[in-house]
Formats: C-alpha cells, sequence, structure tokens
RNA sequence: GCCCCCAUCGUCUAGGGGACUAGGACGUAGCCCUUUCAAGGCUAAGACCAGAGUUCGAAUCUCUGUGGGGGCACCA
C-alpha cells in the first residue's frame, strides 16, 4: 500500500519545476455532487498550498446529456463553498475558453494533426455495423471492440471522402503491441497491455470531441501540471497517456481520487439512496445542503476527510486546510458516506462563528418563518443557542419563541413531572409574584429569588423551572432559562405567565 | 466474461519490517457537570478479509483466493 511514497520525489520535483496549475472539469450533465465538490476542494487546496492556479473548465461536449441550468449550479456551490476558481467561463483567464463547445475549432485542428502523425484515423463505419460488429463478438465471447476496418484505408483517400462531406468519425490509433505503464501519485505505477485498449473514438460525427482527447487538449493548452480527478478515469487512464504521448505532450501528474460510497458502504450511491439522505433530512448534492442549513465551513471538512488522512484535531477551517494538505496523504480507497459525520463539523464550525457571524447567518430562518427579528435580540439569543445548534435551521426550534407575541404551550407540558394540574398551578402563580415583584428581569436579579422559592417550596428544581419554561417558551426543551427570561422582557414573561395559569386553571 | 483499482474498529482514518497491549475522530454505552436540551470532561466496548510465502520478526513486503468498486459507448 501507499505507493504513494515510491513517486513523491516525482511530484516534489514537479512542484519545484513548473508553475502548479489544476482543474476541475465537470460536465454539466447533472446536479453538483458531494464527490465533484471534493475534487474540487483538493485542487483548490493544492493550488493554494503552492501558490498555483485553479481553473473551472466546463466540458460539455454532449449535448444530448446536456442539463440547462447545471452550469450555475456548479459555479454557484463553489462560491458558496467558498473556492471558486480563478479561471472560469464565469471568471475568464488566459487560457479560455473554459467552455469546450467553444473550442471546437482546437479539438478539430489536432484531431486532424493526430490523423498527419499516423496516429488517427477517420472512420465511416455505420452505428448499425459496429453495432453487429458488437454482438457477432460477443457472441463469440470476445471482448466487444473496434474491429479496425477503416484503419487500413488509404489516407489520401479517407481524407477525400470524409472532406466530400461523408459523415465520419476520427479513431485513436491505439498501438497494437507493447504495454502502456503510467504513475498515479497514490497508487504508482499501473500497467496496462495496448491489447486491451481500444480504437476509441476521439472526434464525433457531429464534430465535438470524446472526452478523452478533449480533456487532453485543453489540460495541455491549459498548461495543466496536476490532474486530480475521480477514479472513474482510471481505467481510461492509459489511453489519456497514449493521446498526449501522441501529440509528443509532457504528461501532467496523475492522481486518481477515490469513489464515495453509500453509508452503508456497499456499493455507490442510487437514486433511492439519495432519496432516504433526503427523507433523513440530507443529500448528496451541495445546493441542497444550502437549503438544509449546512454552513460551507462544515460541509467542506466533511468532505475534505473523506479521503484524507489527517492526524489529529480534525476541525479544520479551509485555512488551516490549505496548511495541512499534502496531496500524498490522500488514500485511494472508497469511503462510505457518513451524515453523522457532518452533523459533526456542522455542529462544531457552528460554535467557532462569531456571534455576529452566526446571527447574520441564522437572521434569514426567522424571517422565513414570518417572524420580526430585531438585531439586538438576536444578538442576544444567538450566544444562547450557538452550541445547541446542528444546522443553522434549528435555530427556529431553539428560539423562536424569543420573537413571537406570544406562545401557545401544551397544556399537559405544563404539568410539571411528578405533580398535578394544582400543584403546577401555585407553581405558576407564584412565580408570577417574585418575578412581578423584581425590579427588572435580568438573570442576576430573576434567579436568586426564584432559587430561594424552589428551595420553600418543597418542590424540586426541575419541577419550578419546568413549569416556568413551558410557561415561558412554549416548549419542553430551551435554551438556559434565567438568560432567557432576560431576554423575554419582564413584560412578555408575566402576560406568558398569566396565560399558564389560566390554562392550568381549565385542566 | 475481460481489464483495472481498493482492502485496519459499524464509519472516516493513523500506521511505511521491531516503538502495536494497533492510535485518533464520528457514532454507541456509562459516569461527571446540569432546571430542559446541548456543549464540555472522563471512561468503556469496538479492527489489521483469508491462506500461503519472505524474514530472527509482518497490520506493514510477495503471491493466491475472497469481498468491494470502476470500466469495457460517436457518455463524461
Amino acid at each position: 500500500m501507499r505507493a504513494g511514497r515510491r513517486v513523491e520525489v516525482f511530484l516534489e520535483e514537479s512542484l519545484n519545476q513548473k508553475p502548479v496549475r489544476v482543474r476541475m472539469a465537470p460536465s454539466p450533465t447533472g446536479r453538483f455532487h458531494l464527490g465533484s465538490a471534493r475534487t474540487a476542494l483538493y485542487n483548490y487546496l493544492l493550488a493554494r498550498k503552492v501558490g498555483g492556479q485553479y481553473i473551472l473548465r466546463i466540458e460539455d461536449t454532449d449535448q444530448k446529456r446536456f442539463v440547462p441550468g447545471a452550469e450555475e449550479e456548479i459555479i454557484n456551490s463553489l462560491e458558496w463553498l467558498g473556492i471558486s476558481p480563478d479561471e472560469s467561463p464565469a471568471h475568464g483567464g488566459d487560457y479560455g475558453p473554459y467552455r469546450q463547445t467553444e473550442r471546437r475549432e482546437i479539438y478539430h485542428q489536432h484531431a486532424w494533426e493526430l490523423v498527419e502523425k499516423d496516429h488517427a484515423f477517420p472512420c465511416f463505419c455505420t452505428p448499425d455495423r459496429l453495432e453487429k460488429v458488437r454482438q457477432e463478438q460477443l457472441a463469440r465471447k470476445e471482448n466487444p471492440r473496434y474491429d479496425g476496418t477503416c484503419r487500413i484505408l488509404d489516407h489520401d483517400e479517407a481524407r477525400h471522402r470524409a472532406m466530400a462531406g461523408e459523415k465520419y468519425v476520427i479513431r485513436f490509433k491505439m498501438p497494437r503491441e507493447g504495454s502502456t505503464t503510467a504513475v498515479d501519485l497514490l497508487r504508482g505505477p499501473i500497467t496496462i497491455e495496448n491489447t486491451a485498449l481500444d480504437d476509441s473514438v476521439l472526434l464525433k460525427s457531429d464534430g465535438l470531441p470524446t472526452y478523452h482527447m478533449a480533456a487532453m487538449i485543453d489540460d495541455h493548452l491549459m498548461k495543466i501540471s496536476h490532474v486530480i480527478r475521480g477514479s472513474e478515469w482510471l481505467s481510461t487512464f492509459a489511453l489519456h497517456v497514449n493521446i498526449l504521448r501522441a501529440f509528443g505532450w509532457e504528461e501532467p501528474v496523475w492522481v486518481h481520487l477515490s469513489v464515495f460510497l453509500k453509508p452503508s458502504g456497499k456499493g455507490k450511491m442510487s437514486k433511492r439512496d439519495t432519496a432516504t439522505a433526503m427523507k433523513d433530512g440530507y443529500s448528496i448534492f451541495v445546493d441542497d445542503l444550502k437549503g438544509l442549513g449546512y454552513i460551507p465551513e462544515g460541509v467542506l471538512n466533511w468532505i475534505a476527510l473523506m479521503g484524507w488522512g489527517v492526524a489529529e484535531d480534525d476541525v479544520m477551517t479551509l485555512d488551516q486546510m490549505v496548511e495541512r494538505f499534502s496531496i500524498d496523504s490522500l488514500t485511494p480507497s472508497p469511503a462510505a458516506i457518513n451524515f453523522q459525520k457532518l452533523d459533526h463539523f456542522n455542529g462544531a464550525h457552528i460554535r467557532l462563528l462569531t456571534t455576529e457571524d452566526l446571527a447574520r447567518r441564522i437572521k434569514p430562518y426567522f424571517i422565513d418563518a414570518g417572524l420580526e427579528v430585531e438585531d439586538d435580540t438576536l444578538l442576544k439569543v444567538t450566544p444562547l443557542i450557538r452550541e445547541r445548534l446542528v444546522t443553522l435551521d434549528d435555530c427556529l426550534a431553539f428560539a423562536a419563541f424569543f420573537f413571537k407575541e406570544s406562545v401557545a404551550p401544551n397544556p399537559e407540558d405544563l404539568v410539571a413531572k411528578g405533580l398535578d394540574a394544582r400543584q403546577s398551578t401555585e407553581i405558576a402563580r407564584r412565580s408570577y409574584d417574585i418575578l412581578a415583584s423584581l425590579p427588572d428581569l435580568s438573570h442576576e436579579t430573576a434567579e436568586p429569588p426564584m432559587r430561594e422559592y424552589v428551595e420553600k417550596s418543597g418542590f424540586s428544581a426541575s419541577q419550578v423551572f419546568g413549569v416556568l419554561r413551558v410557561a415561558l417558551t412554549g416548549q419542553k426543551v430551551s435554551p438556559p432559562l434565567f438568560e432567557s427570561i432576560g431576554i423575554i422582557g419582564k413584560e412578555k414573561v408575566l402576560e406568558r405567565l398569566q396565560k399558564a395559569v389560566e390554562i392550568l386553571e381549565k385542566m
């Protein structure tokens, strides 16, 4: 294991030699999920660590699977996470365009350059014929692959047919002998027999390139030094290296990341798993997480640690991640998604926020709930609920009562544990009298006389304070009682106690 | 079926031939703190996939098997 060590020297050399430029290259074919976010994060981390650039390139060459709005979601999600690219279709840059459909001509020229160099060839085989060949191969229990019909076509003739308007694709002329060895930073050298490789299509008949060629050309033209991508590309790794070599270009440092598995660890997330997660208040889509009350710091920390082994103290800010990041401490093995850990990191990062910052972030939740929020009050409430929040929207459950005109306690909840309605009424009445007699209801003023009452009454603290809590907050669980009383204010406190007495008397 | 990758507590991981009685984190359980819920502190249970080999010595190196994952498109 840890073949990474073996190629460490390789990495260090590459870091010293050329400027580090990394990229994240998603297709706008669906939602922006955890896996993409983590790939983006690691790219970002490397770039920031060594002062390089991190770019976003949109791989939109599959017009059949194109999803409108997907590119916006990618850009918005990255921005929300705080890892926006230095160069992108939206931000521009010196190596654009950054959207592959806008680079059509570049691919066309390069594909024909490869034909000139005899590393590729135009192919006129129809999809029907190809499918027939595939079926025959399957019937003979052979591996389906291109049968080479057009590979041996006369160069000039092929070129003429193509120029004359006949439909064609350009295929890579994969060497028929030998093997291809390439180095993955985390896994060491990987060798594949060339006979296992196919004459893959580089340029489709619609004139657009396939990923294999487009990505290699763009990585070269955009001077990408390190390719950090998902391990789904490991199987096409050898093809990519062959394409690069056919052009005569230098290889980047390759890093293939692990994949994310469903929480059980058995298999990838399916549509169904995604739906289940949603029902539990979780999602694998970054944009959803935002809506579920997660904060970017928590999400980032969470995904960073799935596939990256950090020794200790693993609650980290983005800056701390940059500081500690090291590309060879990434792990090659698949990682199961653990949403409980997301909650943990989210809560931990919420606790790290300043009062002003947290207040600013939870305010919209109160507003959306139709509550009127005074900033003064919010600033006092925030420290009381900070360590209780797992997600931002929890603020409603803990603190909405501060901003309501009145509360509506459940009558049964007003009856303290072990007591009956009469006794609870007595507690509410006495509490009213005590609190009404005080000059103000600050924590310091209100608590001592109430404690004294507990002593004398013979009721337990939990019984007295329980009645009070439910009467004043309308809920059984709340922030600390006396701090809350101080914020609610004398007028409302007395009103709410009065109302509680009325409710109890009717029982 | 063929090719490739991966394999340490339930989960994320540390580990680089002796420092391993295998460390940390999440989760779980218990205790402490406590007016509720949290947060915090302490404690506990919990793992080297299997079998061969190399070696004085293997979680660590090699092979085989098993399990998991990815790929075998004019998808990315």
